[in-house]
DNA sequence: TCGCAGAATATAGTATTACTATAATTGATG
DNA sequence: CATCAATTATAGTAATACTATATTCTGCGA
């Protein structure tokens, strides 16, 4: 069952000829992932991912339309996954409080793991869609992608984080805007804490727990909750 | 003196022959802007920007580089401009809280203005950052870029904003990525208002209000004061 | 008024990219 | 064994992102 190894399905629009379905398709994602990770989208074309993956341009077109759309669906599968994730861990939780807190632990912290080769590990897609993940709806044809529900994970882990705010504060004014806060600031920190490190206060990249506490401390803070 | 609409110097590495100094530069950086605006940095090239400047693509080429120069141009242009926007208007508070209010105010709301034809407005500006600005840093060259110091105004207003959020709050934890978080998303969830509404609690573009509402309310909880 | 320098133009050319098209080959299936 | 789909090999196009160079224009000082 090698072919379940997302078991849940994306948006068909997104590609052609579904990935997924052909050991071809596959080789394309994993070598389409280290590429982008290699050197970023800006130089990323189809004939070098061919290259990588051993097979031939005009095949690389037989899946994705362009490397908008690939990247686009490194972006869903990525926050797919990670909603699913989310609802993994927290489903063991029955308070509300740390249901929230265990989602952010999450969002915030996916541990590095043992390369499996071929195959783009969790770890490897997630500092992807940290790098390259804001292009995919930063982008003159945002409200057409939109329209086609390409975004729609990203809502979906938005209103479900959202929603466990509510649980606990019921009267929040902003669930979607601090669960978005939360979201995007766990990603964009973790690049600046890399890259710029002047706009953190977490200047090492290893300064993971800082980033997960300061998170959590915006989040206690926003809910008037004592940690 | 048309010359000193911008009075501040920006870092001479970013353009071969300053944009400022000529008629002819001026339009590459008002024409630069329009198109930027109208279809994105994607779609964005030289031949198209000299066509609407009335000029050739090589006389493009005498001033930048490349459009990725270009769009840090234009970049460090606003960061530089907010900051001493926020600088003159905070000076006159003596308060650090009110300091600190009308900074976020600053920063989160610039008005509309009627358009000089030929130059940018500060509204234009701030949405070609808001859309595109993200790709200045997000891009395989960022610590090379950042090694040239073409980030230094962004980091500048940051540090701004967290001195201002220490002097409100001594002993908080984290006043740069506070800082960071509230300059960021007051740029990023006025775009998602507009194109991903379900990402915030305030679905129309007009809903200004609520926005600096929501970021002056993560700001007083963060530093735990009633409003 | 001349001559000069710098700015911009006109023109041309290159390597690469982002595709599209098509005929030939392979390989699995019934 | 025939067939059908997947993939390849090959080719080609329009556009892009530049670079180069010779020419023209413009204003300025002598």
């Amino acid at each position: 069952m090698t072919t379940s190894k997302y078991s849940f399905t994306l948006n068909s629009d997104l590609y052609i000829k579904d990935p997924t379905s052909s050991v071809t398709g596959r080789k394309v994602i994993a070598s389409g992932a280290k590429l982008i990770l290699e050197n970023g989208i800006e130089a990323f074309t189809a004939k070098k991912l061919a290259t990588e993956a051993g097979i031939t341009e005009a095949t690389v077109y037989k899946y994705f339309a362009n490397k908008q759309r690939l990247l686009q669906y490194y972006f869903q599968l990525y926050w797919t996954w990670l909603e699913q994730q989310v609802k993994v861990f927290t489903a063991i939780e029955t308070d509300p409080l740390q249901c929230l807190v265990k989602a952010v632990r999450v969002i915030s912290n996916i541990p590095a793991v043992a390369a499996d080769p071929g195959v783009i590990t969790k770890y490897d897609l997630r500092e992807l869609v940290i790098n390259e993940g804001s292009k995919a709806y930063y982008h003159a044809q945002v409200d057409e992608d939109n329209a086609k529900r390409f975004f729609a994970p990203y809502k979906s882990i938005t209103a479900l984080l959202a929603n466990m705010i509510l649980a606990v504060k019921p009267d929040e004014k902003y669930p979607l805007a601090l669960a978005t806060t939360i979201i995007e600031m766990s990603h964009s920190l973790k690049y600046y804490a890399k890259h710029l490190p002047a706009l953190t206060d977490f200047p090492h990249e290893t300064d993971q727990v800082k980033l997960d506490d300061f998170l959590l401390q915006l989040l206690y803070n926003s809910l008037k909750i004592k940690p």
